[in-house]
DNA sequence: CCGGGGCATTGACCTTGGTCAATGGCCGGA
DNA sequence: TCCGGCCATTGACCAAGGTCAATGCCCCGG
């Protein structure tokens, strides 16, 4: 359990909180709760009915989408810092859309949508922020819908791979994975042969290298004007 | 051209200015400007700087996107009383994510991004009314995202024939469509000839009914127990 | 240092949906 | 009314990516 003062701090360095004046300040501070989630753990399911949404402390969540067949497609991954299920407080029947587990051992705090509605009355600052990272994320879902209806699954992760990449030390442009393939492939809706194959078809074509959990992209204007 | 007094009448009316004060309402509507389209006329093209959002009064909008080899996929539909690209309008760098263009002879207002932020300047009702929209449309995004990674093309054709039915005057379930077939199969993802078999296979399982333009839903119960 | 379990890789094969081409049907304009 | 063009439908074929199964490999615990 984190300590109270700890959330506080946490709190009111993050975005979403700055804006707020004292009062409204200590309204929702006072209503947070830290979560402790072990690897693997589920925190909600899709569906559930939502009371409230989630700041990152440490460690990952994932928010995914399971079919009736068992395949699970990762929605987005949430790091430190991040903020997850906001949206959900301002639809008219709050249930969530998706479902959200930890990766790893992550710590939590959780916000209760009512006392956070509350301190939003009349505080335009928080909602304008709130307006601006809600377009950033309807953007960042319309290239995804691009991606599935418009691009091959190649072509897919040639652009996560740019996207991605940052020069090493060496001056190389390295990609660094932290997750699992299977996780890659489930963000790219793709399965993890097909994923395999397909970095191996890169590598054989000279374009990238493997380099244990990551990939060294040996020829950056090649890959992207590379057709899968 | 629209006559000001109808632009303002039109806007008084809609849900993202009605909680407007008139000092502000007077300050967007003097900046509202009214557009004429063609059929098949484009409004923006993805990419260009955004500098207005629109409110749609007659007509209809296809909000899509085109690969590389031309093939479209529509995003949306938007129609009348329907506002579309406000998200676009909190972006740092704002430009349009979708192309836009008219689907048959429509009007439009259009309205200042400048102009409307100004007035959204400490009105939270009103703040409060986008992020509700803007949420619906993020979870929206979410389900097509779901139908287009972990449904088949027959399965994303049977969710959307059971989301669009209604009763009609004789009391069977009917979807009309006033787009064309190829309008439709492109907002399910799906190619023209595929669309025409899957159709003709739930017809020939005696589930669905061509009348026309329109479907009739002769066995619901069946219909969504169905598996493609 | 050894053994086991899960992840990644590879191969062979299959299924879904796309492509290309031909035909038919509907609608609008002269 | 007739013609022309576009849309929808159907058939034959194809290709991307998924499925299933076998193998290898890495890492961790004893």
């Amino acid at each position: 359990m984190l300590a109270r003062t700890d959330i506080r701090e946490l709190l009111q360095r993050h975005p979403l909180f700055v804006a707020f004046d004292d009062a409204r300040f200590e309204q929702v501070a006072d209503a947070a709760q830290s979560v402790r989630l072990d690897a693997q753990q589920v925190l909600f399911q899709r569906g559930e009915r939502a009371r409230a949404f989630y700041v990152v402390v440490e460690g990952q969540v994932k928010l995914f989408l399971e079919s009736a067949r068992g395949d699970e497609k990762i929605i987005a991954l949430v790091n430190p810092g991040q903020t997850f299920a906001e949206a959900v407080m301002f639809m008219q029947a709050p249930m969530y859309p998706v479902s959200a587990g930890a990766t790893e051992p992550t710590l939590l705090i959780s916000v209760p949508n009512a006392d956070f509605l509350a301190a939003l009355k009349d505080d335009t600052a928080t909602c304008l922020r709130l307006l601006g990272a809600f377009s950033q994320r309807l953007m960042a879902q319309v290239q995804e819908i691009e991606g599935l209806t418009l691009e091959s699954a190649g072509n897919r992760l040639i652009r996560h791979l740019v996207r991605r990449a940052v020069r090493d030390a060496e001056g190389r442009l390295r990609v660094h994975f932290d997750e699992t393939r299977q996780m890659l492939a489930s963000q790219l809706s793709i399965k993890p042969e097909t994923l395999s194959r397909l970095t191996r078809s890169l590598t054989d074509a000279g374009l990238i290298e493997a380099d244990g959990r990551d990939i060294i992209i040996r020829d950056m204007d090649a890959l992207v004007r590379h057709e899968m």
